[in-house]
RNA sequence: GGGCUCGUAGCUUAGCUUGGUUGGAGCAUCCGGCUGAUAACCGGAAGGUCGAGAGUUCAAAUCUCUCCGAGCCCA
């Protein structure tokens, strides 16, 4: 009965990873990994909910693998985190799927159809993919609890919401204003700014320059407007207020404009300059308007002055129709202007506009230019090509229109908001003052209300009683329910049924009735800090405990979405920051650097890889190809390519190690060796891996996963498997129990034990499959419950490491320089001398071996210099001349250029300085503004590299040559047994045909080929027999060999 | 149109904070070698206007400016 199995050949990902996965569900390894931490200090995640109203992209995994990577790691530092699972439920999205899935076109379809059924739908609708989301979920090793979740349309979610809602409307920051936003007269609805973003098209439109008069004055002011239907609505200019405006006669009028645009608009046309002076100056100056169809109800038709006001189109004088532009809107309040509003919301003009009444506003731009040229108010028309919203669902032209909504006052909250930002450590550190404290320097009010079905509805209540007119903010069903005589046993706060509750008003007992509004579900988001708890209604104290949180991470997306919605609210009710880290993603983007998406056919399934590569491979490639805040590509070739570069090389390395500890009964509780008294490479693998663990833990810190990632890499490939095992194959080949093996045994297993730690939290699968191979019983079931690595000082040989890494240059060099001479490595050679100082030579002697094996040499000696072998030469040294000589550097260099370097050398060490004359100047030079060189003499091989040169004696004799022999006869025949799938501990007999000359070099060496070869005997004979029999030609040799 | 981020070999990338002689790796390609763990490994070759231009400097992948391209967010 052996303790360590012998692991399967070949790696499969999807077979180990599914095996591991039924491992944790049956025994509960995940919720025995939060309880067993229960007590300890908390990391508080708080996990952004994602819609699963669609299947879930590679973006998704990434932000899943991620947040994975961090928990375990957290969890395996010994932290208490819980993982609620949530789900975002409500919002537009919804609704269009359901609207098409129903057949449904606008929002009087729905109507007709019935709000009940519809918003019934969209509940289905929402977590209709949950099943994909939950597999994708567990098959790339995410855990979180999603026994559990939060959902956003439940009622104690909604009433969270609710109350976080009243402490707006107490707070007075709960308002009723206007917003400007994107209309489609058609369908009579707003659009969101993601539907606005589909429909953008380029149209060539008329625009026009327009006259207004001036008040008491024969002067015009000049506008120019794309959209001449809103001159209806006119109710100001606006000028830039620094921006140097001029009056000019021009046509015989007198005209004034932006100096700036008349430099343009002008351009080789005659005119005369009256007058010059900033915009400032012509503030409040009023003007008669073109059209008065109404009589505003404040003062209108005046200059004003906004920073919006462009010089690169138009002519710096911006016609202002409130009731249809954003800017416009914003100025209008600032001056406290009428809001003029003559468009009906079919898009059409209303009676008051006698002219044009009942025409399309669009279809009348060209009736309106024709009066207004007829009036003479048109100084010219322009065609103007730009990009124009229409609707994506009936391509209507969209109209910008102000319509009512509710507010919360969030510019209010400007300071605290940007106080709170500052408190946040932002991953990347850029957005914090970048992207995200831009967006807050501009904050704007937040348009909560959405004139929608399915979402939190708005708990606002108005009195049908015109003379009362109260209205009421409802923070709980509590409160409801006392205000009501019908509140049902069986409730659902939504619409409709939340309106068919009968409200009394407090004041005057008439019933009221709600705003019929729903909210952005980015609101219902942003509260799950709260809202995940049912606070305050349940768990007070459990989210004093888990506020703020510790760590939250999505996409870059979100930096205004979720990032924002959170900051938003918490402040607004806590004055607090709600995450004390975040970590934002970078996107994933498909082979081309193109954002994935199902119209561009360029969408991965994640399963396919799932399904080939594995999720660890998946993991791996997605922490390690990049910073987590820099975009990735993905595509299947680069996870393949993960697979075979490490996840296999781990694999094999740990394969080959438990194979031979299986072969050799290694049993690592009696046997083991004191690490002082392993070998120096045990010991530098062991260092290796503590200094790796140590940099891992550092990156990991700030979250420079993919450094982290990175050096552990390096550590698996270049450290472990290209050396460390490789330099240890021999001993493990030996027969016998050697405290060298054992050591060897020891050392690996600690640290493919110890490895598997501390990529557990990276690559979860893979790393339990060996640690539950490895394991004693006396450790934890699964890896997933231990602590995570901590790395000693003690065993970090920073001098070990440092005379290991000469030695693997010395034997890179040394094989580079065989290369170069053409002798196979097979061929052992007699002498290498390493030429260094004794500092050197004391930190690489006692690693000599690994390199005398690995070059194939017998001896190495050392030696203190090389000056009977070399030439020595200089050449300048540019960082110590170039301060010195400045513009001079450049022809002192050429000079020396042109001069013998070793006679130059040798005077310099005679005379400590030379003098050189550059135009006429003499220029005093010292050893140290040179390098010295040096140039090996012909018959030796020699290679140089810091501070170290390796001498290479190359001269064949017959005994070497013999040796060499013997190793190409042991590699055919180790060829051969590996042909007829021999396992590595059979014995065989060997039968050998060659001429006598090389049968003689054999003998020699017959003991050394039994071994190697595990030959019970070895026989020259004529005609070699067995279960194979091969002819092979080694150089010019024909060789005949048999085994059985 | 504005803001942010990015641009280094066919591909993936290190180096940029703090300027210094010849810009390092890996994958892929070619040649050669090693091998009873490996889908591996080792040596060599080939492959770079460091996105472009200008500036600062004796000296720029690195610092500054402008432009071009990509992505995201906002309009």
């Amino acid at each position: 009965m052996t303790l360590i199995e012998t692991p399967s050949q070949k790696y499969s990902p999807r077979e180990v990873e599914e095996k591991i996965r039924k491992f944790w569900v049956e025994n509960n390894i995940f919720k025995k990994s939060v309880e067993q931490r229960k007590g300890c200090k908390p990391y508080v995640f708080l996990e952004g909910p994602p819609t699963a109203n669609g299947l879930p992209h590679p973006g998704h995994v990434l932000t899943r693998v991620m947040k994975d990577l961090v928990l375990r790691y957290q969890t395996m530092n010994g932290y208490y985190i819980e993982r609620k699972a949530g789900w975002d439920t409500h919002g537009l999205p919804v609704e269009i799927e359901v609207e098409k899935q129903l057949g449904l076109d606008g929002k009087q379809a729905i109507e007709k159809h019935g709000v009940s059924q519809f918003n019934e739908e969209c509940k289905k609708s929402t977590l209709r993919y949950e099943r994909a989301w939950v597999e994708m979920t567990e098959r790339i090793g995410f855990w979180i609890d999603m026994d559990d979740p939060y959902i956003t349309f439940k009622n104690e979610y909604i009433e969270s919401v609710w109350w976080s809602l009243k402490q707006a409307w107490k707070k007075k920051l709960l308002y009723k204003g206007h917003k400007v936003v994107p209309y489609c007269p058609r369908c009579g609805t707003v659009l969101s700014s993601h539907e606005l973003a589909q429909g953008y098209k380029t149209v060539k439109e008329p625009s026009i320059f327009v006259r207004f008069k001036m008040t008491g004055e024969d002067t015009y002011l000049l506008a120019w407007t794309t959209t001449p239907w809103t001159l209806i609505s006119n109710v100001a200019l606006a000028v830039h207020p620094e921006e140097i405006y001029i009056k000019i006669l021009y046509d015989d009028k007198k005209i004034i404009l932006a100096e700036e645009r008349a430099a343009v608009l002008l351009k080789g046309k005659e005119y005369q300059l009256l007058d010059r002076f900033p915009g400032k100056q012509l503030e409040k100056r009023k003007y008669e308007p073109l059209f008065n169809y109404v009589k505003p109800d404040k003062p209108a038709w005046y200059v004003v002055c906004a920073d919006f006001v462009s010089m690169d189109e138009g002519t710096g004088i911006v016609h202002i129709a409130p009731a249809f532009g954003e800017d416009d809107y914003n100025v209008g309040k600032k001056y406290d202007l009428p809001v003029i509003q003559l468009v009906k919301p079919d898009g059409t003009f209303p009676d008051e506009v006698r002219p044009w009444k009942g025409i399309f506003v669009k279809d009348a731009d060209p009736k309106i230019i024709e009066y207004l040229q007829q009036k003479g108010m048109i100084e010219g028309i322009r065609d103007y090509t730009h990009e124009y919203p229409f609707c994506w669902r009936c391509n209507s032209p969209l109209l910008y229109y102000a319509m009512e909504s509710w507010f919360i006052a969030m510019s209010k909250l400007q300071d605290s908001l940007i106080k709170n930002n500052n408190q946040i450590n932002w991953y990347p550190q850029h957005i914090q003052q970048g992207r995200f404290g831009d967006f807050l320097r501009e904050v704007k009010d937040w348009a909560l209300s959405r004139d929608r079905y399915w979402g939190t509805p708005l708990p606002i209540w108005t009195c049908t009683n015109k003379k009362c007119g109260n209205t009421i903010c409802i923070g709980s069903i509590d409160e409801l329910k006392k205000l009501s005589n019908n509140f049902p046993q069986k409730y659902d706060l939504h619409k409709p049924f939340v309106d068919k509750i009968n409200i009394k008003c407090p004041h005057c007992r008439s019933y009221m009735k709600r705003e019929k509004e729903v909210i952005d579900c980015w609101y219902d988001s942003g509260s799950a800090f709260f809202a995940q708890w049912h606070y305050p209604f349940e768990n007070k104290e459990k989210f004093k405990q888990n506020f703020p949180v510790d760590f939250i991470c999505e996409a870059l997306d979100q930096t205004r979405g979720w990032f924002y919605s959170l900051l938003a609210i918490s402040t607004m009710l806590f004055d607090k920051n709600p995450y004390k880290n975040v970590l934002t993603l970078g996107l994933v983007l498909d082979k081309d650097n193109q954002k994935m998406s199902k119209s561009k056919q360029n969408y991965v399934d994640p399963n396919i890889i799932f399904e080939k590569e594995g999720a660890d491979a998946l993991r791996w490639y997605l922490i390690s190809a990049n910073a987590p805040w820099a975009s990735t590509r993905f595509y299947e070739e680069a996870v393949k390519d993960t697979l075979g570069r490490f996840i296999l090389t781990l694999w094999n390395s740990y394969n080959f190690f438990a194979t031979y500890a299986n072969l050799d009964h290694f049993d690592p509780q009696k046997h083991q060796i004191p690490i002082e008294k392993r070998q120096p490479l045990d010991r530098w693998i062991i260092s290796r891996f503590n200094n790796t663990a140590f940099e891992t833990i550092k990156f990991m810190k700030h979250f420079e996963i993919h450094k982290a990632a990175r050096c552990i890499e390096d550590f698996v490939i270049n450290d472990l498997s290209n050396w460390y095992l490789r330099r240890s194959r021999k001993r493990l080949w030996n027969e016998e129990q050697t405290t060298d093996k054992i050591s060897g045994y020891s050392s690996m297993y600690n640290i493919f034990l110890e490895l598997s730690k501390l990529l557990a939290p990276f690559i979860p699968f893979i790393t339990e499959e060996i640690y539950q191979n490895l394991r004693t019983k006396q450790m934890p079931e699964s890896i997933h419950l231990c602590n995570y690595v901590k790395p000693d000082k003690k065993l970090c040989d920073k001098k070990l490491e440092a005379g290991m890494n000469r030695i693997k240059q010395l034997a890179e060099t040394g094989r580079a320089l065989r290369s170069k001479a053409g002798i196979k490595i097979r061929y052992p050679l007699s002498n290498a001398t390493i030429v260094c100082t004794s500092k050197i030579e004391n930190s690489i002697k006692n690693l000599l071996p690994l390199l005398q094996e690995e070059i194939n040499v017998k001896k190495i000696t050392f030696a203190r210099d090389t000056t009977h072998l070399t030439i020595k030469n200089i050449k300048p040294n540019y960082s110590h001349l170039g301060p010195r000589l400045k513009d001079k550097t450049k022809k002192v260099i050429d000079k020396i250029n042109s001069m013998d370097k070793n006679k130059l050398y040798n005077r310099l060490i005679k005379n400590k300085e030379i003098t050189i004359s550059i135009d006429d100047e003499k220029i005093k030079l010292t050893l140290d503004d040179f390098e010295v060189i040096e140039e090996e003499k012909p018959g030796i091989l020699r290679a140089d590299l810091d501070n170290i040169t390796l001498l290479l004696d190359t001269t064949m004799t017959p005994e070497l040559e013999a040796e060499g022999f013997a190793r190409e006869i042991i590699r055919r025949i180790q060829s051969m047994r590996k042909e007829i799938n021999l396992d590595v501990e059979d014995q065989i007999t060997t039968e050998i045909n060659v001429d006598k000359k090389h049968e003689k070099a054999l003998q020699q060496w017959e003991n050394y080929i039994r071994e190697e070869t595990r030959s019970k005997t070895i026989s020259f004979v004529e005609k070699p027999t067995g279960q194979l029999v091969k002819k092979w030609r080694i150089n010019s040799t024909h060789v005949e060999i048999g085994i059985r």
